[in-house]
Parts: C-alpha cells; sequence; structure tokens
DNA sequence: ACGTCTGTTCAAGAAAATTTGAAGAAACTG
DNA sequence: CAGTTTCTTCAAATTTTCTTGAACAGACGT
C-alpha cells in the first residue's frame, strides 16, 4: 500500500499507516503506530494528520485514556471516490482554464498577424480546441466515476476526432 | 500539460516538449526545443527519449536533414490506455501478488497461534481478503478501460462489501 | 578515413523533498 | 494553577531527485 499510495502522488507513509490500522481490529495510538513501523513521532503526526484530513482515518477516543486513538475508514471506494472529487476534478479543472486562457491568448494575437504566423496562430487554436473537448470530456468522466455512475472511455475517444 | 504530466508520475518536462511538439504544424528538432523551452540539450534528450519510448513523440527524418526531427502523437486517447495498459495494471498486479503473499504467510503463522493472537491474524485474514478483493475488481476495471469498454464503478463498491 | 555535426550518457553540482529532534501548544490531572 | 502527557510545528540535516556541462559514440559528407 505504501508503494501504491506514493505513485499516486502521496507521502508513502500515508499507505503505510493506513494499512497498519486497516489491519488493526483496535484502534492504535499514535506510540503504536511509530512503534510498529519504526518512524519517528513527527513523521507519524504529519502523515496521520494528513490522512485525517482526506478521511482515510478516523480519531477515535477511549474514557479514561488521554491519548487519541486513530482507526482506519475501511471503505476503500470511499477514499478513491474523495481523492478523484478533490484533487483529480481540481487537476482537470485547471488545465480547462488554463486552455481556456491560451485560446484567449491567441485570438487576441490572431487579429495583428498574417501569412504564416498566422496559419501557425490558426493551426494551435484548431489543437487547442482538441485539448479543451478533451478535458471538458475527462471532466465529465470523472464526475460519473464520483457519483458512482457508468463510464464509458469512447467518449474521450470521440472528444478528440475531427471535426 | 506540464502539471498534468507532473501530477501523473512523469517529468515535468515531458508534459512542455510534448505540448510544443502537438502544437507545431511541422516537426521540431531538438535544438528547436530546447530553445523554445530554454532547456539543455542534455534535459530535451532525456525526456523526449522517454517520450519515445512511451510512444508519445515520433522520430521523423527528412531528406538532406541531418538532425532527427520530432512530432507528437496526438491521439490522447491512444497515450492514457497506453500509460494505464503499461503502468497502472502492473502497479495493480504487483499490489495483487503482495497481498498474496501477506495471505500466505498469515495463513503459515495462524497454526502456531492460539487465542488473542489467533484472533488478530483471523481479522487480518478477512482484511486482507478484502484489499485482495479490491484489487482484483481494479485490475478488471483498468482492463475494461484500456479496451475502451464501458466501467461500471460500482463494481469496486460490491467487492468490498461484507461477506 | 577524417572531421564535423547530432544525440546520448555520465558524474558532479544544484534544487527539492523528506526526516528528525527539539521547542511550543493544547488538553488533561491532581 | 502547576505539572504531565500528548500532539503539532518548525528549522536544520539528510536523502533523493533534477539539471547541467563535458566526454563519448554514431552517422554522415567530403
Amino acid at each position: 500500500m505504501g508503494r501504491l499510495m506514493e505513485f499516486w502522488g502521496f507521502r508513502r507513509h500515508m499507505g503505510r499507516l493506513w494499512t497498519i490500522l486497516y489491519l488493526s481490529p483496535e484502534p492504535m495510538t499514535t506510540a503504536d503506530l511509530s512503534e510498529t513501523l519504526q518512524l519517528s513521532s513527527s513523521a507519524v503526526s504529519l502523515s496521520l494528520g494528513e490522512l485525517v484530513r482526506w478521511g482515510a482515518v478516523r480519531k477515535t477516543w477511549r474514557p479514561g485514556e488521554r491519548k487519541d486513538f486513530y482507526q482506519a475508514e475501511s471503505s476503500v471506494w470511499k477514499l478513491l471516490r474523495r481523492v478523484y472529487e478533490r484533487r483529480e476534478l481540481n487537476l482537470i479543472r485547471e488545465a480547462i482554464d488554463a486552455f481556456g486562457d491560451a485560446q484567449r491568448h491567441l485570438d487576441e494575437a490572431r487579429g495583428q498577424l498574417a501569412g504564416a504566423d498566422r496559419r501557425r496562430v490558426d493551426y494551435m487554436r484548431k489543437r487547442l480546441s482538441r485539448l479543451s473537448a478533451l478535458s471538458k470530456a475527462g471532466e465529465r468522466l470523472v464526475g460519473l466515476l464520483v457519483a458512482g455512475r457508468v463510464i464509458n472511455p469512447a467518449d474521450l475517444q470521440s472528444a478528440e476526432e475531427e471535426d
């Protein structure tokens, strides 16, 4: 899970911590965790805090105990969904905006150009509009994923067919 | 595109190079590229080589010209598919193997344990089998994506329902 | 076959990230 | 309210990753 998580752009330790908690029948303390994984308490605090912010781990308490206890959110599907929603979707939207900005810039520039330059700009505009179409299709698809609806990858394919 | 690519686990420059080529009506040389993006020739060579290995950029030649020319593979869908096929699918399979190994280890250990230890191991076995089921469902889904077939995220959801 | 022009590889240096110990907050106990 | 205990934050130090210039290798033309 550490490797998977790292590949996904998270800290490796987030995956390791989550897994230990996921495999534990009872909630654990930060001391347990840093002992099990041989991590300093600050490393545990950092990664565990991030896991909590992502909703992958929940803080719980025990009467009488002063320490915090942690347990894993056990629905991986929920977690996946949340990551796609908060992170991938954002990323795609930033890309959509960036392509939009670029298109606007080109449109402005086009008027003042002629000849080869103009042809070049026209080519770029065509390409950019394809990237726009693609990223919008991607946004829709990820939206469907987050909603747990059926996804058809062919939508992406057709988003970039010549017009 | 640089940001997107970086997020995806590739070098940022790969995204930038690909984009320049994608937006160019004609193939470009490494000199053009390093000039446009202000990169050293070795940086261009490195990232461009990787792009070629991923099939995201193709080498072409011009009669009489000594330099190599490069042009972008313009089907983003094809590229996406290739990445999922070569990389994500592998990653998932490694995870499946790792979970399988872990399960086997637990099964071996179980015989020699009793009491609380045994209960703990039994709990871990249940959890691990859920992770296995999940990763296998993931493998199937990514397989469908690569094949361009319709995907139902609910399959993931049901893979982790209590049995 | 030699010299020149391209492209790649390598190792050193630079930049970025992770990790850690220590200091600082916060929350609880007596 | 003082004294603990626990958790978080911070800056320094380490590790890792990126970048670069130089050396190397390959291909082409003369």
